[in-house]
DNA sequence: CGCAATGGTCCATATTGTGGACTATCGATC
DNA sequence: GATCGATAGTCCACAATATGGACCATTGCG
């Protein structure tokens, strides 16, 4: 079990960061948000115990979903890669400020308090995003039969972001809210590397070089093949290859000013893949990709027109 | 504008830590959970870049709670108290993690991407008292016309984690989720505040007190008195001590276990709290608050049989 | 009764975070 | 358009801070 959990074991620690590795990547006028977790090798930007503190509370979050005991230190030490004194000092300050709590029967850690109530805050915050697709991941739900999930572009790494659960026996856990892998791995990530350009590809490959090395199968030439492909097909296909038999299907969502920084994705069983499916699949994804990419820009509009009066 | 937003300035910076105030606390054997922030002042347990970073994260979640532009850096700096220098690393670090974003354009900070990942893990998480709450809350609510709050425990302080409106016409802005205030100060944290027994009581005071130095009229002597009364009047009344005008009425809700680790609380205008309405506002949180109680004693009872099968 | 887990603690070390001082821009106001 | 007072962002010498290996205490298993 714990299948592929955003495996966020830290740089190669031992030895010295390599300064070579062009450090282009923010050439893009993408977006604000650095390039998370493991470029931390090219970044000493003074500030490592906050970094590690905050991956290991989104490690506490994930490991801790299905599990309302919660984690043990032990689990945490081993995922996390880091010594055990330093993940549980992290822990204790996490504890200490209500971001996580412990159990005191079985010394596990959860998500607490404070969590939950930035989880209150972050809602309030206009989410456009959020809002413009809940109703499109249920539509999809509903019309495919199978699990839907929306993936949002975080710098070079892809998030789940909301899972909605369709009517049909299929059941898929490969991917659950929380998780993060490099673009490019699952089909929703797939699909938003594809709708990047070239260099913004290139960039993405050289940034999550590191990580990818937790990915077996998931090489430079793979990925190139991958993203070749799914902009030929239109759509992104994951054929089993990040869980044997665990299959999905995605298309890239475009905000306002027509950058990727989304996808929509069903995931099933190989079996519920065949090419007729397919096509009907993706025209389904695609006309709510639209309609999102439609609702974000009217939303634009408005805020625009509310800003300058 | 702004009022008493939960003043987190970190303790007296300059000076060093007077090592008196003895450090009774904990003896209690309420909770695993530490006793938030403000008593640094005798924590050097080695992770306070940590502690700082969490701070200023939940500030601006609470700052930008309502501005969707987000919190400039120079209000982060006033308010929390600290060099803009060391300020800003931590934001930065903050938002290559995605728990914080940054506009391009102002250049304020407002929560990010991974603030609502962590929301939303930490709403799978069993969350008895929340899913308890939900109902009474509205129930409350309808029946009282007023803004309804619900107010969780932390150590010695209280936070705010709900908010229900009323359909009613007026409308309480002195109270909002995130906000945090040492117990005693607003009804909530009063009511919890008087539940407790006289030693725990002893040593929240003792805890906060440097905290209510924000809090004029919030010294030991006051809330002792306002324990006193009420204790003899079965329900806490804030009456206009926090911000004038804005009244509220809490009563304490306790666990399975019994210990007061919640309130709820209705906040309106003083003329909406003359004598007979107290008794009536009163009996309805008791009634709820007893419901509540009542769930949490199932809950904990199924999930001790599920757990020893 | 060891053995191999677990959670938790200590403390010398130097890496890490600190924050005062500096610069760069922007937009009023004179 | 020069001056002032905001703002955001940067630098770097210094030492306080986080680090993590080694250690201890319990527990559960064979």
């Amino acid at each position: 079990m714990m299948a592929a959990v955003s495996a966020n074991a830290d740089a190669p620690r031992p030895a010295a960061p390599p300064p070579k590795l062009g450090n282009a990547a923010r050439r893009s006028a993408s977006w604000t948000i650095a390039h998370t977790a493991d470029d931390a090798a090219e970044r000493p930007s003074g500030s490592q115990s906050i970094q590690r503190a905050l991956v290991l509370l989104n490690l506490v979050g994930v490991l801790a979903r299905d599990r309302p005991d919660g984690v043990s230190l032990a689990e945490l030490t081993r995922v996390s890669g880091r010594p055990k004194a330093s993940v549980r000092r992290i822990l204790v300050a996490l504890v200490a400020e209500g971001y996580v709590e412990q159990d005191p029967d079985t010394a596990c850690y959860r998500l607490g308090l404070q969590a939950g109530v930035l989880g209150e805050l972050a809602g309030n915050r206009a989410d456009d995003l959020g809002e413009a697709s809940t109703d499109s991941l249920i539509r999809i739900a509903d019309a495919s039969t199978e699990t839907t999930f929306l993936t949002v572009r975080h710098g070079s790494y892809a998030v789940c972001t909301r899972r909605q659960e369709g009517p049909g026996p299929i059941r898929n856990y490969a991917l659950a809210v929380g998780d993060r892998h490099p673009l490019g791995i699952g089909a929703g990530s797939l699909a938003i590397l594809g709708a990047l350009s070239d260099d913004d590809v290139e960039d993405v490959l050289a940034s999550t070089a590191t990580t990818r090395d937790h990915y077996p199968g998931f090489d430079d030439d793979t990925l190139h093949d991958l993203v070749h492909r799914s902009r030929h097909d239109g759509y992104a296909l994951n054929d089993g290859r990040v869980i044997a038999g665990s299959w999905a299907l995605g298309v890239a969502v475009h905000d306002a000013a027509d950058r990727p920084v989304a996808a929509l994705s069903v995931a099933s069983i190989a079996e519920r893949f065949d090419g007729a499916r397919r096509d009907e699949l993706a025209a389904l994804l695609h006309a709510e990709a639209r309609s999102i990419h439609a609702a974000l820009t009217d939303s634009q509009k408005s805020r625009s027109a509310r800003g300058r009066p």
